[in-house]
RNA sequence: GGCGAGAUAGCUCAGUUGGUAGAGCAGCGGACUGAAAAUCCGCGUGUCGUCGGUUCGAUCCCGACUCUUGCCA
């Protein structure tokens, strides 16, 4: 299908979906999330979700789409975004923090899905035999990345790609030009220690402890979840809460790197440095202004 | 106060039988189309606590001092 997207890009912890939730609200907008994490229903806190107040008012996709117990990943993300999508009637608002689903939204996903029995079978092999044996099945005619020759998790996918050779290569695009927030990195992660404060303020350990009764067994997607993690070992009395709110802390700021690194190279963005002064309205003017001269971007999936 | 132990990268520590040093973590940079909050790749100059001594040469040996820590008082 066909149609026309404004995107907000930028790290955790910069205010984009805050920005987004006020333009959508003054024009009769709908958000589209594209994040891995709030996917999960009932993980609200530690994903930084918009509220049930706020979503009242706004349209939200890509929200909430699978409970923890269920795996998730981006084909199954923009299956269930489609459908709201199509039948938008206002502008329609996206805002990334996981570039993969940014671009699956733009190009589509053209590989073959993930097939579950493929993957065990290969992981099976890397379990018994090493990176190695992975590498020396790959056909000869694949190419990967120096860096990705050495990862194990690109290799499986390269092998799936491979065990069912029928679907099309995309057609290359030119990269997105969208938006970004960003902060200066010192205040970038004064934010972020703010914010894990702030989790733990607002109940995150009540909250993941409900989930764990409510669901005793997370998939692996889940439990990779930042502060989820770390909260269920801080409940099993693994670590302690500084343990936790450190290492939460660390792995947020690291992820924040990733998505600017991933945005600096793999979209054509305008980087709207922001303030923490800055009112959310100055923010959001500064945003449409960019849109204004970049257009909006189309969605083809 | 006495007897030990330690002081090396932002943190935890290794090491040099004397020729100015290296891991993990953190940090920084990078990769990136179905696990992506994942996964992987690259980057290590730091008064080797301070002052003096021995030596061609000391972070390493010797002495004093400062600080930390353990045991005994």
């Amino acid at each position: 299908m066909n149609r026309q997207a404004y995107i907000l890009g930028g790290a955790t912890a910069t205010g984009k979906t805050a920005v987004l939730q006020l333009l959508a609200e003054k024009s009769g907008g709908m958000v589209v999330s594209a994040d891995s994490m709030l996917v999960y229903k009932g993980m609200d806190i530690g994903t930084a979700k918009p509220t049930v107040a706020e979503r009242s008012r706004v349209t939200y996709a890509g929200v909430d789409v699978a409970t923890p117990a269920e795996p998730c990943s981006a084909g199954v993300w923009l299956e269930s975004v489609k459908q709201t999508i199509a039948s938008a009637s206002g502008p329609v608002y996206v805002t990334g923090g996981t570039g993969l689903y940014i671009k699956a939204l733009t190009e589509g996903l053209d590989a073959p899905k993930a097939d579950p029995a493929v993957r065990a079978h290969w992981q099976q092999v890397l379990d018994q035999q090493g990176i190695k044996a992975l590498q020396k099945a790959l056909p000869s005619n694949v190419r990967l990345t120096p860096s990705d020759y050495q990862n194990p998790r690109r290799l499986l996918r390269a092998l799936e790609k491979a065990a069912e050779p029928a679907a099309e290569s995309a057609v290359p695009q030119s990269l997105p030009r969208f938006p970004v927030l960003c902060f200066n990195r010192e205040v970038l992660h004064r934010r972020i220690h703010r914010r894990v404060r702030q989790m733990f303020a607002m109940g995150l350990e009540a909250e993941t402890k409900e989930l764990m009764k409510q669901y005793p067994q997370w998939s692996e997607t889940a439990l990779g979840a930042i502060g989820y993690s770390e909260t269920r070992e801080l409940l099993a009395g693994q670590i302690t809460r500084a343990e936790a709110v450190e290492r939460i802390v660390i792995r947020t700021r690291q992820l924040a790197k990733r998505q600017e690194t991933w945005l600096r190279h793999q979209a054509d963005c305008e980087w709207i440095e922001v303030d923490e002064r800055d009112s959310l309205e100055a923010v959001a003017a500064r945003v449409q202004k960019a849109w204004k001269k970049h257009g909006p971007v189309e969605l083809r999936f």
